[in-house]
DNA sequence: GATGAATGAGCATTCATTCAT
DNA sequence: GATGAATGAATGCTCATTCAT
């Protein structure tokens, strides 16, 4: 086994360890009894236990970031309805094909420490920008409803957040993505009340 | 001082280490340094450091109970309506008044460990049970859009508690809730987007 | 209560919460709770936990102190066998009448620390210097075996000791003093075996 | 250093230290020290400091088991005073070569806890029946006395016992086993007193 | 590189003792 | 005197990290 495995190895086991135990409850010994390695091999790959963590998120922010693509409302192949549906399916379906990295980012990575919450909410924050700043290039079109985007953005991410931490406790299969996004994209268009909105 | 008095000084006191640091970085002498007692006081008014945590998500899950009353489609005084709107409103004003309840509860109160794991999610439940509940019955009332109650639920409170933990963290204050309650039951009734949704 | 029925009060509790915990388990807790007083009560009282406990035992070592009378060959009222008959059944009788101090002299006195155990062995000594020279008394006088007369003292204390130990643990009552006594005399008398001893 | 040696070194380590102190007084601290380990390679070969020490007393019962061997009175090689004998001193020498768990067996033993306790009583209780046992077969032999043998054993372990004690405690060195083996021998077959026993 | 034994700083908790009321 | 709330020194134990082999 190279090194390159043994490294991805013992990421893959820290992250099921993680996802199991929590950060705090997840002892190094847990970890390396996991990957099958000594202790000291750990540290061969890794800084610190922080390290792996952090590796581990930094990781699928990075896959995150590639799900989420900017909508083209001039894209003459897609229509913008289409564009939104293929953002959250490829986010669904990343979330729920890594469970583990799913509970691990909903419930470990926030609080982990001052430094990484900061970098956390760094990455958060532009991927809210990227959803207010369509909210608002929407609203100029007419296909975004008036209000504060940047609530929206907040709800919007709210409701995705939840559906997919609960999909993943109870334990849907990934094979749901289509069948949420429906439901998601539904909520997004016409909420779920059918009341007269007065205010 | 009286014990009542010290006992909710030191609650108090936790809170806010608790809501800065977080459970785990949160040390007994930073309580006991922030509530201006000695070590063995607290252990005086609390079993031990789960205790004081335990106990103050229970009087805010308590509070946060009594924040939420069962909609009655049939009372003459209030609409549909104005009974979300009351509730939405009672619960964005309890969390906005207890910012570092809010913190502790979103942040640090799951992961805990197993045992308050299997609570929270209990009284989660709930709360989701009484949410579908009530849309299943909206939907015999044609005043909820068809669809998957459960999910419904699970995007209202997900896009619900985002909303009150970037209040919180960005802080907003409390007299926001008025206008967030009219921005979360626009997105109820509405969702944000304006395409026609074919699905 | 008067200061010198409070006083004995807490002895007395003390003392049964010493026997039944051992003194490192027993906690000023248990025994305040016994004596139904205040915590601070207590220290009106003694000096701190140790001073109750020596104290306890203090007391108990005179009365044993006055139930052991130097023998007097000469005595023309008593035999000798006769008066280390009464020797015993005084010494028997007071230990099996106060089981909780027999268990705590055996079993929590020693090895409370060394200065107490130094006044211990000075007590111990005395007892057993009584009991040797006696002995050797006893041998000039033809009534005691020729042999190390201090090995004598330790084995005779021994037997006792451990004889008063079982009883009090198995919890024979106090009238067995008489048998017991018979049993113990016999075996300073005549050992238990029958084999001829050539050394 | 292996494995085995080093654990081995912090048990013996660990032994003096409770001989020393007493258990309650015994720190890890103390321990570690006095190993030359750290605090946490304690707690790599130990459970606890309840661990370490009740390790020591029973590798020290199994060793008392084996130095005790049953009286067989039909053994044609070696009479039945000699097997006594042989037990005695094999049991004083046992006791005589390692003054630092004679000394924790007698004092620290007892009264550790509840769970231990029972333990301990059962393997008194199982020492005290094979003496009683042998004394009542001895008796049908007419090599022993009449009379309770339950007590006979008491009176005898208690002898030993205190002797053990008194000779560790004063430091008479192992070579004295043969000498106090006959003072035990002849206190067994014939008692100390030379009196006239009527009853 | 790999190993796993060793390290020791860090922390929760206990409990004898004090002292303001 | 009596009370019991408050105190804080003391200590057992954990576990991330290091380093000799």
């Amino acid at each position: 086994m190279d090194k390159i495995e043994r490294r991805a190895q013992i990421l893959a086991r820290a992250r099921d360890v993680f996802a199991k135990r929590g950060y705090h409850a997840a002892k190094i010994e847990d970890i390396v009894a996991a990957a099958k390695v000594a202790r000291g091999t750990f540290y061969l790959y890794f800084e610190d236990k922080r390290g792996v963590f952090v590796e581990l998120v930094d990781r699928f922010l990075a896959r995150l970031h590639l799900a989420i693509m900017r909508i083209d409302p001039r894209d003459p192949s897609r229509t913008v309805a289409a564009q939104i549906r293929e953002n959250i399916v490829r986010v669904l379906t990343l979330f729920l094909q890594d469970r583990a990295m799913t509970k691990i980012l909903l419930t470990d990575a926030p609080g982990l420490d001052a430094d990484f919450d900061r970098k956390l909410r760094a990455v958060y924050e532009e991927v809210l920008n990227l959803l207010a700043g369509s909210f608002t290039e929407g609203q100029g079109l007419g296909i975004v409803a008036a209000g504060d985007t940047r609530v929206f953005a907040y709800l919007t991410v709210g409701a995705i957040k939840e559906l997919l931490y609960q999909s993943v406790m109870l334990g849907f299969d990934e094979g749901s993505a289509e069948r949420l996004t429906s439901e998601v994209f539904s909520f997004l268009c016409r909420g779920c009340l059918r009341i007269p909105d007065e205010s």
